[in-house]
DNA sequence: GTGAAAGCGCTAACAG
DNA sequence: CTGTTAGCGCTTTCAC
């Protein structure tokens, strides 16, 4: 059975909801009494404000640590209007949640920055649309967060005009090389690492670079497949074939099979996330097209696992928790009613491992490769 | 900038903390006076008890959808006395945090399980011992939630204790297998997946067979020793090596190259999980031997890259999710005094792929293997 | 069956 | 600088 509320049970039936006996909850009141002084005087030592001399805030702090007192956090959320609790939704179905390495290290991260400001953390996680609408509108009406995080963007989001209807404040984490994006946005520069990747592929003497997209019409997949392209114009190459996906290891091998079936095979494949990637590196084996001797490999996370399969993957790392922070920060911010600063956070960053080698000697086209030393690490 | 709790910007500075103009808040009293009724009407009607006509509960119900009205959640909890919210605490550096592939899908069955039950989820990502206490602490204190969960169990864990004394209620979270494990624990049967492995590979004629054991003091880590050795007692095999391992890739590399480096080598190893595997097997592969062919390779989590490495994983599954929603379930009949429902959660599951196979001749000690039809997936 | 009134524990005006 | 007082929005007795 279940540990009940009551540590020493006495056998009986389902009984104990709240602490036995007489011991009333210690109140404010309490410790006002304590200390020789009223309730408000405790309640601005709390609030950090001034009014209070210091021989009595010496004994207001003394009386509650002795009763061993901490504000209420529901009586405190009612008379300040304030749940002091930030909400984040997450639009995905359970069981592939785990797919993605983004989640667990971005709630980290905005966990750490909400409780360093004060706040709770408020999680949900809905199936489709309809639920995370209702989750938007019952986090609003109930208060019971004082603002949302919003992730996952897609093109055309409709959850931005919803919120402002709702008056919950919100901020958008989200790629910032979007070219369009809303106001408001946190994030860091996903574009720069596929650059990155692409001048790396380019170097190495390739010139058929191909693309595995995520899943469409989410902004983050649209940035990355945009700065594939834009770097392969800018280094005068044709943008190679794009296969859609859907960040999941079955799209990875599908797309890659369907390119290795092209009459022009690409030499290199930049995948939007490493799961598709390490899929696609096993389609390939499963061909017997050699990963990086016959074809180059990219991916995108930097996930636990990327230096440990064979070969080790090249990818393209973000600090994820730290962008978590920034964005806990930020939505503390607004909904305290102040500008929230400017943080710069890093760029993302290109790491080369051993999945990506120079082009193979009878697919080089024309010309040597161009000088590029990587920093990676 | 960060979009503000005002829509349309006027370009003043740091102001607004809550809606403009008159809009004030529709409250209970705003329902009760539309549909003509005290406040305790409309109260008793959204608390689904008796007392109410059938014609005013009508009159209620229409009143509050038509001013988009739904019980602040604030004023709910402090009058109830109920935060009508559940803690998950989670002691992880952030950055590990996507490591484990058990986390993201606990979380999102925890929360399934709470919002259909009404409750909040509230988390919370500590680094230490002493920041889990604080937190675990601060909860009760500021009856920010009315019961928590406890994950990743240590041998000889101290929080059971101390949540009793903080009047918190808590379910335990973990291996349903442990001989000794706390009343009060909801876990699936993580050790009839170890033991189902070690059959299947003692099938193949395996006859060393070690084990790379997870974070020592961690009851999941023990548990799948156990059942490892117990396992291979039954079998009338002796117990292989053990080296312990933390989760890490590095440490499953490491391990590996220990195990590989003895007089004895092992014809099969069982990680405690895929992570450790995965890299077990890049590291085999590193010094020329080849899974399966020389070596069998056994995991445990059946991450969604499992399928996709070469040769993929025979790994052990558990439905995580589930376990997560059972939990959740539990903890809510804890807290409002009911007796928890023995849910039966479904065994873990092993799941037989490309990376165990016979024993290699060469090294067959004797004896013609057993017969073993494993069912797979 | 229905309504008035007293809290829940804290914050924040406002007098003293 | 300190104390008194009126809420915050809902629940819940308890008379009517």
């Amino acid at each position: 059975m279940v540990s009940p509320a009551r540590p020493v049970s006495d056998g009986a039936g389902p009984a104990p909801l709240r602490r036995p006996g007489r011991e009333r909850k210690v109140t404010i009141g309490d410790v006002a009494a304590r200390a020789n002084v009223s309730k408000s005087a405790v309640s601005f030592v709390f609030n950090g404000r001034p009014g209070v001399g210091e021989a009595a805030r010496e004994r207001i702090l003394a009386a509650a640590r002795e009763l061993d007192w901490r504000p209420d956090a529901r009586a405190r959320a009612l008379s300040r209007s304030r749940a002091q609790a930030l909400g984040l939704v997450i639009r995905r179905a359970p069981e592939l949640l785990s797919n993605d390495p983004f989640f667990p290290q971005f709630v980290a991260g905005v966990e750490s920055g909400s409780s360093d400001g004060g706040y709770a953390l408020v999680l949900q996680v809905v199936p489709d649309r309809a639920a995370e609408k209702r989750a938007y509108e019952r986090f609003a009406h109930e208060s019971r967060v004082d603002g949302v995080f919003l992730t996952d963007m897609r093109l055309d989001d409709e959850r931005v005009g919803e919120l402002d209807r709702l008056w919950l404040p919100h901020v958008v984490v989200g790629p910032a090389a979007a070219s369009d994006e809303p106001a408001g946005t946190i994030g860091l520069d996903d574009a720069a690492g596929v650059r990155r990747a692409v001048r790396h592929l380019s170097a190495l003497g390739h010139r058929r670079i191909a693309h595995v997209a995520g899943v469409p019409g989410y902004v983050h997949s649209e940035v990355r497949r945009q700065a594939w392209e834009q770097e392969l114009v800018a280094l005068g190459l044709a943008p190679g074939p794009v296969v859609e996906g859907d960040f999941t290891g079955a799209a990875g091998a599908r797309a890659t099979h369907e390119l290795l079936d092209r009459s022009d095979p690409p030499t290199a494949i930049v995948f939007a996330n490493d799961l598709m990637a390490i899929a696609g590196m096993s389609a390939a084996a499963d061909r017997g097209v050699r990963v990086p001797s016959d074809l180059s490999v990219v991916g995108y996370d930097d996930i636990p696992l990327a230096p440990y399969v064979q070969p080790s993957l090249t990818t393209v790392r973000q600090d994820v928790v730290e962008w978590g922070r920034a964005c806990a920060l930020a939505l503390i911010a607004t909904v305290e009613g102040r500008e929230p600063d400017r943080v710069a956070l890093p760029a993302a960053e290109f790491v080369v491992r051993g999945s990506t080698g120079p082009v193979p000697a009878d697919r080089a086209p024309l010309g040597r490769p161009a000088d590029d030393q990587p920093t990676g690490r």
